[in-house]
DNA sequence: TAATCACTGGACATCATGTCCAGGCAATGC
DNA sequence: GCATTGCCTGGACATGATGTCCAGTGATTA
């Protein structure tokens, strides 16, 4: 879905004072309550926003060690390997993906002794072939999604394929 | 910070359920709502819920293609690539890592052909030397924290030093 | 020209929030 | 044993936000 300007906006306010609401945020963008609802109703019903979880801190649970492992895997063991993962709470998150390995996956420990416990539970495990573990010693650009928003929304985009003028429509 | 069960559980009902508020929430655990406020409030101070912003998805955002790219720095030049990074809106977060390479980026693009494109801005600075591109092909576990949390709040967590019981502290 | 659509500005009842309070209860320290 | 401390309860209150209507206006499209 293409996001205009208001969108754009709406979302950068959310993203920076999530606590103001709908009401405040459709008085610091000048437009009436009811279209700030409608356009959060829309982002929201297309995807654009999924919710409005906690963005939880892993570091402040206690698990401080942040690391980045590539997997390799037995042909015809992924579906195995990706069951496997999926039961390991220090997986963060887990890609598949292009390339030398075969897997991406997330980790985070309690240090890094801790994290020799974690990689040996995550490659413990019959499918998996090889693995190198990457730690992050430093996060320069935390998961970020506002820059990204804004070239969205300026409708200046690069590789944007060159569209209509930026009108709605009622459905899409 | 150590949490205990409810913190626990008032993390996971969050988690799952964002739009429910502390009322709701205190509802479902059974407890005050003071408590469940107390409890949040807490959380919030302590930096484990570092807040609520919307959870965008950059897929729905005209963005579909995610990729990893490592990165090798020329000596020196990592301040600069940093800042370079940063201002390249398709880099979604930035890491520096031990192994093989020295950074860990993860990027998003309009399509696979603007991967290229997006690509090239990101390694078109002179301070890299290197850089190898993952594809995200699918992402079996997406980003989640539930897990952990379950494990963090159950106590029974591997790695964990052993404690004094779970009582509350006034001043952590 | 008629229809469609988004936005406005207002209304309403309901609900959640932030913020107090007194009391009970369990664990800690002396 | 006793006082202290800290958390939880259950209640109160005013304020504010929310969900949901509506009629009117202006602009674009068919």
């Amino acid at each position: 879905m293409a996001i205009d300007r208001l969108d754009g906006r709406l979302l950068e306010l959310l993203a920076e004072e999530p606590r103001i609401g709908v009401l405040e945020a459709s008085r610091r963008l000048g437009v009436a309550r009811g279209t700030a609802q409608a356009r959060l109703d829309r982002l929201k019903a297309s995807g654009v926003i999924r919710g409005f979880g906690p963005d939880v801190d892993p570091a402040a649970l206690g698990y401080p060690v942040t690391a980045f492992a590539t997997l390799e895997i037995k042909q015809g063991q992924g579906a195995d390997v990706r069951a496997h993962l999926a039961t390991v709470p220090e997986v963060l998150e887990l890609h598949t993906t292009t390339g030398h390995g075969d897997m991406l996956c997330r980790l985070v420990a309690r240090s890094n002794a801790d994290l020799q416990r974690v990689i040996d539970r995550v490659v413990g495990f019959d499918g998996i072939v090889r693995a190198s573990t990457a730690i992050v010693m430093e996060n320069p650009v935390p998961l970020r999604i506002v820059p990204l928003v804004r070239q969205a929304a300026s409708g200046d985009a690069p590789g944007e394929h060159p569209g209509p003028t930026e009108r709605r429509k009622g459905t899409e």
